[in-house]
RNA sequence: GCGCGCUUAGCUCAGCGGUAGAGCAACUCGUUUACACCGAGUGGGCCGGGGGUUCAACUCCCUCAGCGCGCACCA
């Protein structure tokens, strides 16, 4: 063996040994495995290079399935990518603007095809990634979120979901992204706290207060709390005739409980169009909506002199014109407020009513928080139960509709006539069923998480697939903690709906990987680590393991290369300790006869496995691998062996045989142990002292 | 506003009812069957403040403070 431990020249040997002895098909494991053991890997996006985060699901999750692959379990990983349709979208449209090219340039056919190519070569990008950082999933069952059988799938839940009336197409508010084009569900949207300044403004009798005066030319009725003594000579239906911005108009009185008597005045106009509140107080009236601000944020006719303003641009000459006609009673500049802007472009959201497909969320997170209550699913961390009971049981309707060229096209026909959406799998239906009016294909593409939300079922080939009735409810689900909403929550919903059963029994969630000095990576910042770098570096393994120790669930990590480096020192560690003992094997030694149980050390190891499975089975994977890094050093080598070396230097022939057979059999043990955190460099060794053998299927 | 966390050695964090721990950093000494990517050792902590439960609290409960995050239609 060399002196030192060379893991360049050794993971890309040992990956591809792995990957041709077929082993990481749960299918081709040797012996009579029966019980199994599923990991859907969470699948990248492919539309950038991998990062740290990556590496530490990959960390994660190849060790549980090292170990129960091990344990003699039929261990399944089944590896994927993610079309990701907005994110990526957004992605490659900034790469066409840095090209001068614009995405409206292009027919939705010509994007779609462009962007199909730019994923691909993401995607084999991606795999060899994941191959590098020694990820032991099954290749052969690797899926992509646009393959042919998951968009089946897909439609086949969404057809469902119409069928049982969880799913409706409906005028409704939904914020509108006017650079991107598209609309958002809830969770794509960053709230962002803002000081702008509150207009007061007469109108007829009342005064009224609003932060958007660019929003109220059509607003023609006034709103006040049935129980403000204020306005009690007011009836709901009143009519009122008052000088507005661009004229005269006629103004309805309505009594609604939505209004909060202690704000502003008491009385508001409203902006149905364009505002959640004032749409639902026109729905339960029956008000007119009328239309202010187009899809690019620009301001309609209804504006008169304002009309094709942007926002910015006509605010403050709106409320000059205002002022002038003697309307502006005054202004508080200091109003703090939230507003709604796109979480990737940072764009103020306007609310808009449109067209849209919506699932009814609440008949689908009942199952699932019964699901999560009654502990059919465990969260690790705990805490992460009550984040998502708490968002479950507040769910509002999910909008799956992107107006967005990359993504799963939506299988429906719209009909223009009567607004009627009706789903349509095979291109069949040409009438409209409810006027009779022609029909035109839906644009739209899926909200992406529609699709991955199914991923678990999807891949394992639901319903029929014999791998979806082996491996189906899956284990673990292991993913980021940011994503719990958006993927996780989903998938428990569309899981338990489509297939009846849980996806998975347990969620672990890991936390973000910051930068040394804990600062979340961002390409901005210019501190994202590049994972690939650091196994070239110090070895994949002292990447791993550098992820795990000290490192609880939940919580974030600050990665820095100092503890890299320090984890690098280990590998060497454990090299140079199979180095001294294979350098002093006895000639001819005949180590089966050798009679070691009785040893303490021995029972010490034994001791120690029982914990280190615990802590694996319990998901402490942190306590696992630094119980094991400090028994290697400071027990293992820094005691033992040089207890030892007395004896294998001056003993009988059989003294030597004794030593030499029980530190192999803790080196072995040690190594078995520590596979699954360093799969590399144990599997180097092992191998070493078992030609022939691979350590990744031994017995646990 | 509601909810969820965090606060332990210089730094990054484990531990969570029974005499304070690791890695990194610092300091001293050391080349002896592997390993200087090493070994032997040292220093360093009112475990955020206050109160309570307990024979016993860093650990459980309450409260305050600071920090972080999530959710939220007050115009």
């Amino acid at each position: 063996m060399e002196p030192r431990y060379d893991h360049a020249e050794v993971e890309k040997k040992i990956y591809e040994q792995w990957e041709q002895s077929g082993y990481f098909n749960p299918d081709k494991l040797p012996g009579d495995r029966t019980e199994p053991f599923t990991i859907i890997m969470p699948p990248p996006n492919a539309n950038g290079a991998l990062h740290a985060g990556h590496a530490m699901f990959v960390t994660i999750e190849d060790i549980m399935i090292r170990f129960a692959r091990m344990q003699g379990k039929k261990a399944l990983w089944l590896p994927g990518t993610d079309h990701a349709g907005f994110e990526t979208q957004v992605v490659y449209e900034r790469k066409l603007e840095k090209e001068g090219r614009s995405r409206f340039d292009l027919t939705r056919e010509e994007l779609y095809k462009e962007i199909w190519d730019f994923t691909q070569e993401h995607k084999k990008n991606t795999e060899a990634g994941l191959r590098s950082l020694g990820a032991s999933c099954d290749w052969s069952r690797e899926k992509f979120t646009l393959d042919p059988e998951i968009i089946k799938i897909v439609y086949a839940t969404f057809k469902r979901l119409s069928d049982d009336k969880l799913l409706y197409r409906g005028k409704r508010i939904v914020s509108w992204c006017s650079k991107h084009q598209t609309s958002f569900s809830d969770l794509e949207i960053e709230d962002v706290e803002r000081v702008d300044p509150l207009y007061y403004l007469q109108y007829g009798p009342f005064v009224i207060a609003t932060a958007r005066p660019e929003t109220k030319f059509g607003d023609k009725y006034v709103v006040m709390h049935p129980d403000d003594p204020r306005y009690a000579q007011y009836k709901e239906g009143d009519k009122i005739d008052l000088e507005w911005i661009n004229g005269p108009i006629t103004a309805t009185v309505i009594k609604d409980d939505a209004i909060d008597m202690a704000f502003g005045t008491g009385a508001m106009t409203i902006t149905p169009w364009h505002d959640a509140t004032d749409f639902a107080i026109a729905e339960r009236h029956g008000l007119e909506k009328e239309q202010v601000i187009d899809e690019r944020g620009k301001l309609l006719p209804i504006a008169g002199e304002f009309a094709g303003m942007k926002i910015a641009e006509a605010r403050p000459k709106i409320v000059e014109k205002l002022a002038a006609k003697g309307l502006l009673i005054k202004t508080d500049e200091h109003y703090k407020h939230v507003v709604r802007t796109c979480y990737k472009c940072g764009t103020i959201l306007e609310p808009q009513i449109k067209d849209q497909w919506f699932i009814k969320t609440k008949p689908l997170a009942a199952s699932a928080i019964q699901a999560i209550e009654d502990g059919s699913i465990v969260f690790i961390p705990e805490h992460y139960k009550k984040i998502c009971l708490h968002w479950l049981e507040n769910i509002i309707d999910w909008n799956i509709s992107r107006q967005i060229a990359w993504g799963i096209p939506i299988p429906a026909k719209l009909c223009d006539s009567c607004g009627e959406g009706i789903v349509d799998l095979d291109d069949s239906i040409h009438k409209c069923p409810k006027c009779g009016g022609a029909l035109r294909k839906d644009p739209d593409t899926f909200d992406t998480w529609f699709s991955s939300g199914q991923w678990p079922f999807a891949t394992l080939g639901y319903p029929d697939g014999k791998d979806f009735k082996t491996y189906y409810p899956t284990d673990v689900m292991e993913t980021a903690g940011e994503i719990i909403f958006f993927w996780v929550t989903r998938m428990i919903m569309l899981g338990l709906y489509a297939t009846g059963e849980i996806p998975f029994k347990n969620v672990y969630l890991h936390g973000l990987v910051l930068d040394a000095k804990g600062q979340k990576m961002s390409k901005s910042k210019g501190n994202v680590i590049n994972p690939l770098e650091l196994t070239e570096k110090y070895g994949t393994d002292a990447l791993r393991i550098a992820l795990v120790i000290g490192n609880t669930p939940g919580t974030s990590l600050a990665l820095s290369e100092d503890r890299i480096r320090g984890y690098r020192n280990f590998s060497t560690k454990l090299w140079n300790i199979a180095r001294f003992i294979q350098m002093n094997k006895p000639e001819n030694f005949a180590g089966a006869n050798m009679d070691i149980a009785n040893r303490e050390e021995v029972k010490e190891l034994q001791a120690l496995k029982t914990e280190i499975t615990k802590h694996i089975e319990g998901f402490e994977f942190h306590l696992a691998a630094e119980k094991l890094y400090h028994y290697v050093w400071h027990t293992f080598a820094d005691k033992i062996i040089e207890a030892e070396k007395k004896k294998l230097s001056d003993g009988t022939k059989a003294e030597k045989s004794e030593s030499y057979a029980m530190l192999e059999y803790l080196l072995l043990g040690s190594l078995k142990m520590l596979h699954p955190f360093m799969p590399f460099v144990t599997e180097a060794i092992y191998q070493i002292f078992r030609p022939g053998k691979i350590l990744m299927i031994e017995k646990w």
